[in-house]
DNA sequence: TTAATAATAGGAATTATTACTGTTTTTAGT
DNA sequence: ACTAAAAACAGTAATAATTCCTATTATTAA
């Protein structure tokens, strides 16, 4: 695999947006420094970067896949009021796939976790709109 | 709403073809019956259906949603070998959602959990491989 | 029986993503 | 530094899954 600079920029973008940026919000972004970049080139070394280990792929019930720079094992939650994305790596999951594999047979490789609800925020900005 | 014999019959086939078929799977079965069924009317009926509760839709990471004749709380498992979807209910995984509630102070209302992996058959299959 | 309304078939449109192609970059070996 | 092979790129076309649109048909309550 060669360098390029498209590429070291796409990573840099993900890293520096956070909040689980999908193909369209990095290529977006990148528009400012490198104008001409094509979509294309963003959804291949996303892929290219997740499937070497430095990006995650997150895939949401509906909606465009997210890329995450964190990639040690954790789970995700969609709060379906803001449509923010948070982590979340809990005792309880930590084992699952163990778990999984133990109790059924099935030789767990990896899985995907995704919670919906309200974020903390959402919760207070509904009790205060209820107080209206 | 009314009753459509399109709805009756979309509902019976995902029953009876068990494997958690896609929507094209569904149409295809439904071909011999209603030669004329139209693709939009089974997306549509199966859109409605899941949205009353009487079916379940699964989204996978990749591939079309499934659905599932079954809508009490249970998860699934893909077999990456033989891309069948095996249905799993295991006790640690019942108290899930209240427990990242707990945990987080996030309020989690549902969530889709796929594991991956290799199922019993496949596993056997591999060793016998490998054995020849 | 009829009028309203929901549902349908068939096709167009949308969204997310990958594939193709001719050109440009990168890089290893001279 | 020079050059040739390989990789990556930009731009565009293609694909897959799903929803939307519209004129017609089926259901149902009065």
């Amino acid at each position: 695999m060669k360098y390029s600079r498209q590429r070291e920029l796409i990573l840099n973008t993900v890293i520096r947006l956070k909040g689980h940026p999908t193909a369209d919000m990095v290529y977006r972004a990148l528009r400012d420094e490198l104008p001409n970049i094509s979509l294309g080139t963003v959804y291949r070394n996303l892929r290219l970067l997740s499937e070497m280990g430095i990006l995650r792929r997150i895939s949401l019930p509906d909606g465009a896949d997210r890329f995450d720079a964190r990639v040690d094992g954790h789970d995700h939650m969609v709060c379906t009021r803001c449509g923010r994305i948070f982590d979340i790596s809990l005792d309880i999951l930590s084992g699952l796939e163990q778990s999984v594999t133990d109790q059924t047979g099935f030789q767990v490789a990896s899985h995907s976790l995704v919670m919906e609800g309200l974020c903390k925020d959402c919760q207070i900005n509904i009790q205060k709109e209820r107080g209206i």
